[in-house]
RNA sequence: GGGCGAAUAGCUCAGCUGGGAGAGCAACGGCCUUACAAGCCGUGGGUCACAGGUUCGAUCCCUGUUUCGCCCACCA
């Protein structure tokens, strides 16, 4: 017996390390490919980024997920995790080349093979990271089938994609108006682009008339980009211009003449109603010089510095090249006004450079067709998203989509698979690299230099981790997978893109659920950044607190829709939690000296019946909980349970049984449900808490194996034995009540626990005078009392203070040392607190149109609550008037 | 400009389809009662943001207002 005793406090390092070796050496995170018995349950990790160091948002979601898949393992089904990685291209590529910058060299020192391969290298010393901190969280993915982006078989199914939309028109190249960041060097989706809003300048500018017969003054935040200008446009009704003659202006700075051109779409009321227009530069010019058959000038190159365009400007950078171009403007008496003005300004989501619209040949994914498909499945319930109202934040994004630029101006990532002949000048768009031209023969064919947005791999994740295009039995088993578990951050970025691929090619979903958590910020509700320096490092919690508390610790705060405040203060209360667990166990191992796996029905005591009706009940909440992702509430009802029920009333109400005060049947009769009751609520907690219940687990007598093979309490609920009974519930409350009210009489009249009271209680009432002489002796123990006697109702004892339980009177019996005045003033706040109760419900009973019109049962209960309390506060008068005459 | 969400105890938050306002932490008082002082027992504390409406009845449903947060959007 006393090697299974626990140490005295919970010690999670080396128990988180130890289990989680023999969970991976027993493989019992591994999924079956193909399980003719079990039903399939199956998730795909939101792969995190190579680069990515493990964060607050990383840990909130794999909790959750982890929470399902061992909920579902223990509930017996055939769970897939699928583990993996993204290859995150601009992210990565960015990361090597600051590592390169620290040797003073670039990427083009390299050239791009060498550099590739710097960036494999780099993947394969760090890129397991992530990982390792994943499982450090208690992750159990199946880690056997780790996938990673840019791996062999994810390359042939990206390639695959690419060439059947090519194929069937829904990707092209083009010339468009993009997103280009300067820095990253490459162009960039719209969902790349941040928006700020921006203290920034209006500035109007004169564009003299070429008859000379004055100005047109336009409005601009963006002065250098005039040199780009190739027009200047007016509303075609703006009456201030009716009486324009002059069709062309001098653009300032330059000798060239631009037209000037009428078109709606300019605002009358903006600015000064005029609009320079610049179609390389701006994508609403870009529109409008498409209409009116505009040249297209470039005036920024593409490392944001002006070009030969802006003549003596050229080579400046464009923001310097602002300041000096206004300045100029002024000085020539050009500059008319320039105001203050706050409008949004784009970044590079990567590195928050300042993006640049700008023209040039891309790739793009023509997505209203694939849209439609994704809307549709949605509107139909093939998928559902929770909580809900994000559903309409999908369907706005879906039906306002524009087309998806995939194309990026870097190294690493699928190369897109296209070959131009230098001969013919075909366009190849193939799955394997050409050796000659279909056309002309020609073997000089160059491969596009653009890689693709990494989003346009992980959009396949769902499906090409499970081995598609080959017709796999894990395609046939696991898709479509059961649940996404993912932030909302990445609800347009990835799980639309995921919706859109996953119809498109499986013509089946992706998933069936959506879950969208919360993101998590800090003590003040402010995103945790870097340069906030308001970051909570994971690993650092884990490492002061365990890994359990910490997963706790997120679970209780996971209500669907809210974000998560987070502070350490939180993460320790919970480690409590822990710790209370930890200690209950190890008394009940003390008396648990072998496997009691069944006891006699009979011989239980009624603690036991009402820890087993409440043990039943929990458990079929735990599991409602679950599985309608209401991490929270499971989190608390469990919480409640083992501390408030399991700990505080059932511990305590059969140590006597346990120490042999009521004879041998009973003592094994209660051991055989205590020991039920911990190893259920051990495997309730499990999916949240897995380490500690898995330590405890193995402590326990009988030798089951991981309690990860075992079966969640809902499935086998042996209805003899273990059943929901009200008549306990009800029993055990009476006895709670009345302890209760002793120990509120203790404290109130401050009387030590060790003080020896004598209690008589009054009642005629037949089933409590049963519950007095059946459970005597629990309360006298709970309670403290030396002696509990029941009689009728009758003559109130001298000096004694009252508590009324369930309408009948309890009296304390305190002769000698009862302070009148206090027991007044106990009695006059007890019926305050009635009289407060009896006022609500009175005036709802003098309603005539309550007790006509509200339903049948909330009429009755309500006149029993009034009966009740109306006898209440009888009793509590009568008592309290008895001792104020004593005073 | 559109959309979404939040406002409940000193703090952080629950409160599922309308029927007597809850938890944790903090505070206060008392306890080292042989699993646990990371503990035990008890106590206090809320016009459920504001104003209307629907209803017998509203923290919950509807309308409006205020404050805060987020997302989307090409108005220079």
């Amino acid at each position: 017996m006393s090697e299974a005793l626990l140490d005295k406090g919970y010690e999670p390092h080396e128990v988180e390390a130890r289990w989680y070796r023999y969970w991976l050496e027993n493989k019992l995170f591994a999924a079956k490919d193909r399980d003719g018995e079990r039903e399939a349950f199956s998730i795909v990790i939101p792969p995190p980024n190579v680069t990515g160091k493990l964060h607050m948002g990383h840990a909130l979601n794999n909790t959750l997920q982890d929470i399902l898949c061992r909920y579902q393992r223990l509930c017996g089904k055939n769970v897939l995790w699928m583990p993996g990685t993204d290859h995150a291209g601009i992210a990565t590529q960015n990361v090597v080349e600051k590592q390169l910058a620290s040797e003073g060299k670039s990427r083009d020192d390299l050239g791009r093979d060498a550099f590739i391969d710097r960036v494999w290298e780099w993947r394969k010393e760090y890129g397991g990271a992530i990982i390792h901190q994943l499982q450090r969280l208690g992750a159990s993915c199946d880690w056997d089938r780790e996938r990673f982006t840019m791996d062999e078989g994810l390359s042939r199914a990206v390639r695959k994609v690419f060439v059947r939309l090519y194929e069937e028109g829904l990707i092209y190249k083009g010339h468009y108006l993009i997103n280009w960041c300067p820095r990253c060097h490459t162009a960039l989706a719209d969902l790349e682009v941040e928006h700020e809003e921006k203290a920034s300048f209006l500035y109007h500018i004169a564009y003299p008339l070429t008859d000379g017969s004055g100005s047109l003054v336009v409005a601009t935040t963006r002065p250098e980009t005039l040199f780009g200008d190739t027009a200047v446009a007016l509303h075609p009704e703006d009456e201030r211009y009716a009486d324009l003659s002059c069709a062309s202006v001098k653009l300032p700075l330059t000798d060239r003449e631009i037209p000037v051109i009428r078109d709606s779409y300019v605002d009358r009321e903006f600015g000064t109603g005029c609009l320079k227009v610049t179609p390389a530069h701006d994508p609403n010019d870009f529109e409008l010089g498409i209409k009116h058959g505009l040249e297209q000038i470039k005036a920024i190159d593409d490392d944001g510095r002006m070009n030969a365009h802006a003549g003596p400007f050229a080579g400046l950078d464009r923001f310097v090249a602002r300041e000096r171009a206004v300045a100029e403007l002024e000085k020539q008496g050009l500059l008319v006004k320039k105001e203050d003005l706050t409008h949004s300004v784009g970044h590079c989501y990567r590195c928050k450079t300042v993006v640049e619209p700008n023209l040039s040949l891309q790739w793009f994914v023509k997505v209203g067709p694939l849209a439609d498909k994704a809307l549709k499945a949605v509107e139909e319930g093939k998928t559902r998203i929770y909580p809900e109202n994000w559903t309409k934040t999908y369907y706005e994004w879906m039906r306002n989509i524009r087309d998806w630029c995939i194309s990026r101006q870097i190294w690493w990532g699928h190369r897109i698979p296209a070959w131009t002949c230098e001969d013919c000048g075909r366009l190849l768009v193939l799955e394997a690299d050409p050796e000659t031209c279909p056309d002309c023969g020609g073997t000089a064919l160059t491969q596009e230099s653009d890689v693709l947005d990494t989003w346009f791999s992980s959009a396949l994740w769902p499906f090409s981790t499970m081995g598609w295009p080959e017709k796999t039995d894990l395609l046939k088993t696991f898709y479509p997978t059961s649940v996404l578990v993912t932030g909302f951050d990445i609800l347009f970025f990835w799980v639309a893109r995921m919706m859109m691929m996953g119809t498109h090619f499986m013509d089946e979903v992706p998933f069936k659920d959506v879950y969208i958590h919360a993101l998590v910020r800090d003590a003040e509700g402010k995103k945790m950044s870097k340069s906030l320096g308001n970051v909570i490092d994971p690993l650092e919690v884990i490492e002061k607190y365990g890994t359990d508390a910490f997963r706790f610790t997120l679970t209780s705060f996971a209500a669907m829709g809210r974000d998560i405040k987070l502070s350490e203060e939180r993460v320790e209360g919970y480690r409590h939690f822990i710790n209370k667990l930890w200690n209950a166990a190890r008394f009940s191992l003390m008396h648990l000296d072998q496997a009691y796996d069944s006891f006699d029905p009979k011989a239980i005591s009624l603690p036991d019946q009402w820890i087993l009706s409440r043990l039943h009940s929990v458990g079929a909440q735990a599991q409602q909980a679950l599985d309608t992702y209401r991490f929270n509430d499971a989190a608390s009802i469990l919480y409640r349970f083992v501390w408030n029920e399991f700990c505080d009333w059932y511990l305590e109400a059969i140590k006597p049984i346990l120490f042999g005060k009521s004879g041998d049947a009973a003592m094994r009769a209660t051991k055989g449900v205590l020991y039920r009751v911990i190893s259920d609520t051990l495997i309730l907690l499990h999916p949240i808490v897995p380490f500690v219940t898995e330590e405890i687990w193995e402590k326990l007598p009988g030798g089951r194996g991981s309690i990860m093979e075992a079966d969640f309490p809902t499935l086998n609920w042996d209805n003899q034995r273990l059943a929901y009974s009200p008549e306990a519930e009800v029993s055990m409350e009476f006895v709670i009540e009345l302890v209760t009210g002793v120990r509120n009489i203790r404290g109130e009249m401050n009387l030590s626990p060790a003080q020896a009271l004598n209690a008589l209680f009054h009642t005629d009432n037949p089933f409590q005078k049963e519950m007095l002489t059946q459970h005597q002796d629990l309360m006298k123990l709970l309670a403290r009392l030396d002696t509990l006697d029941v009689m009728p109702v009758g003559e109130r004892p001298r000096a004694s203070a009252t508590s009324i339980v369930s309408g009948s009177a309890l009296y304390v019996l305190l002769e000698g040392v009862l302070d009148f005045a206090k027991e007044v003033e106990r009695l006059d706040k007890a019926m305050a607190k009635v009289d407060k109760e009896l006022g609500g419900i009175a005036a709802k009973l003098e309603n005539s149109g309550f007790v006509d019109k509200a339903p049948e049962p909330v009429v009755k209960k309500v006149k029993a609550q009034y009966e009740e309390l109306v006898e209440k506060r009888a009793q509590l008068l009568a008592n309290r008037d008895r001792i104020a005459g004593m005073v």
